[in-house]
DNA sequence: ATTGTACGCTAACGCTGTTAGTTTGTCAAG
DNA sequence: CTTGACAAACTAACAGCGTTAGCGTACAAT
């Protein structure tokens, strides 16, 4: 009845508190219609589906990646840019581990939209790769291998599959960028030849 | 009405056959149900929820896993043994993802029977890991390097995040593993040290 | 032959996303 | 100042989900 101003950003923005605070596993439509104090078939008149609502909480949670990872290799050069890239992704995953989790559920596939998301992505790696004499082509494979490296040991390690072993955690995320430097210098000295 | 002679077994088998078939997203225990010529309230005289059904899934699918794993490394050594386990895990993802899909899904905090599933991921890695000369601690930290570049990969593969860029995918993992094994010979010489 | 149990059934509950059709508040034009 | 249009709320309903309670029946063992 009464006309509550509500704007697509408000419910968006009511939509990412939600997941945030009380998990993207309990979100529904109907809960966040009710922290709206709105009725869930008014959402419709602001969003047209719930896959909308979760691609454009996609966006966010990936530009917001974007920025923190931009922010964290500002003025950093080499190994030292990689080890805070990678230390910026992480901490994204472990401080907002459900936003992270929306990003995964994005299906990737579809529109094109999405493919220019995925390109914010790739832009503060590739950001990085620029600092080593690479080869074009060797810059997109090695993109997809940190990629690889920090998706896979954040998702496993948010997933409890990291507690089988008593050896501390970050110690072995340390590694594993350290691995990925060593490649990277490698891939360096190979091409210089 | 009919006894249709239904087991544990058969519920399970053709719960992972529709995931497989069908795909994960659109599975639901009436499907299974009507599959089986049976209301869906019937498939409560077999399983306690949907929940208990996953899990068992997840154990079947880990089994696998581990199972191609460990055919995969029968016989090699050292560089060529970690190749053939991820070629085999690469495998595994791409040939049934709706499986592995099943695997990601599974909540490892959860009960102990779980923690051994998780053991059984470690197994075939560690094994591999066992012929190179290696300070145990440093075994743990790199068997989840190697997993999380191996389940990094395949899962931003399967999501289609790796078409944004045209080189060759299969490349791209080679060169993952190539840095893994350069990560094992370096940790490896550090230790004579 | 009788009894017990395992396994099917129906009906129902509360939850989900979603649609159609209706009302109402607000703001702009006449 | 009235009127009309549009935006944004509403109610009611549908189909689907997992799940529970309670009922009946076929089969196996006594």
């Amino acid at each position: 009845m009464a006309r509550h101003g509500l704007t697509h950003a408000d419910i968006i923005g009511a939509a990412i508190e939600m997941i945030e605070s009380e998990g993207l596993h309990s979100f529904s439509l109907r809960e966040l219609a009710s922290r709206l104090h709105i009725k869930a078939a008014s959402l419709y008149n602001h969003i047209s589906s719930s896959d909308e609502l979760y691609t454009e909480i996609g966006y966010y949670a990936i530009s917001e990646l974007k920025k923190a990872q931009f922010d964290a290799i500002a003025g950093k050069q080499r190994a030292e840019a990689v080890e805070a890239l990678a230390d910026a992704y992480h901490r994204f995953g472990k401080e907002r581990p459900e936003i992270y989790k929306v990003i995964l559920s994005l299906p990737m596939v579809k529109n094109d939209a999405l493919q220019t998301a995925a390109g914010d992505i790739v832009e503060p790696i590739m950001a990085v790769l620029s600092g080593y004499r690479l080869a074009e082509e060797h810059k997109m494979h090695l993109q997809r291998v940190l990629r690889s490296i920090m998706h896979g040991f954040i998702s496993q390690e948010e997933a409890g599959c990291f507690r089988h072993f008593p050896a501390d955690v970050s110690d072995s995320y340390r590694m594993a960028v350290q691995g990925f430097i060593l490649l990277l210098e490698h891939a360096e000295k190979e091409a210089l030849v």
